[in-house]
DNA sequence: ATCCTTGTTCAATATTTATTGAACAATTGA
DNA sequence: TCAATTGTTCAATAAATATTGAACAAGGAT
């Protein structure tokens, strides 16, 4: 099932995810990953954020980082969030990195 | 006062920080700041961490990145952490770091 | 003044990380 | 079978990061 090595919930290390998520665009990948658009997306999704080797390269970090789970399917490989045991090992700590993820509010719209 | 330069708050960008933690020298430093034990620290305070230079410079990252302030004292410099600052930018992050930093707690002790 | 303490800067190096293009592998579809 | 799709691997390179030691600067203490 899980063909890729991914990292079991306890060896999840902090400083890895960490460093996994402190580049823009890894970070655009999990923003993404994380609107809830679909569960599951392929890598060409992400493919406005680079090149095709580039993002092979980008998915492995995150996969190996314990972020996201990879599920190959035929040809495809089918992407997504590992919310739950990020969640688990880390609480509060995706939330936060989605909410601040999220496009800012200017301060205009303050008023009412 | 401020004598070196940090970022203001609203310049304090998520990558740049998630980047400065993904480095477990720079988390543990930011792991003893925010011990508690006391609200500034001298550089020396981190010396086991590393070399007299190395610190030199991943304190220089966390200022720059936004995660901590140093102020010159003599011929000291006193870190703290922006806690006010990154909860307001990044709500829940900082907590979320600073309790998985925490000593994790082995299988054996759940009972009662 | 002289020394000691605290910490920075600089230059050199080592190590990691990121980016590219070409070639490859597996699956799907005609 | 032949071609198209989806994505990986490899080797080369570029670029960013980290680590060292030596020299320096600013205070503080005597």
């Amino acid at each position: 099932m899980t063909n890729l090595p991914h990292p079991a919930i306890d060896q999840i290390e902090l400083a890895h995810v960490l460093a996994a998520l402190g580049d823009e665009t890894r970070l655009a990948i999990i923003g993404l990953l994380a609107s809830g658009e679909q569960d599951e997306m392929t890598c060409s999704r992400f493919l406005h954020l680079g090149s095709k080797t580039g993002l092979s390269y980008h998915l492995a970090k995150l996969r190996e980082a314990g972020l996201v789970n990879v599920r190959p399917e035929g040809t495809k490989r089918l992407i997504s969030l590992r919310r739950a045991d990020l969640d688990q090992r880390f609480p509060g700590f995706l939330d936060s990195i989605i909410a601040c993820q999220a496009p800012r509010q200017d301060p205009q719209q303050d008023q009412l």
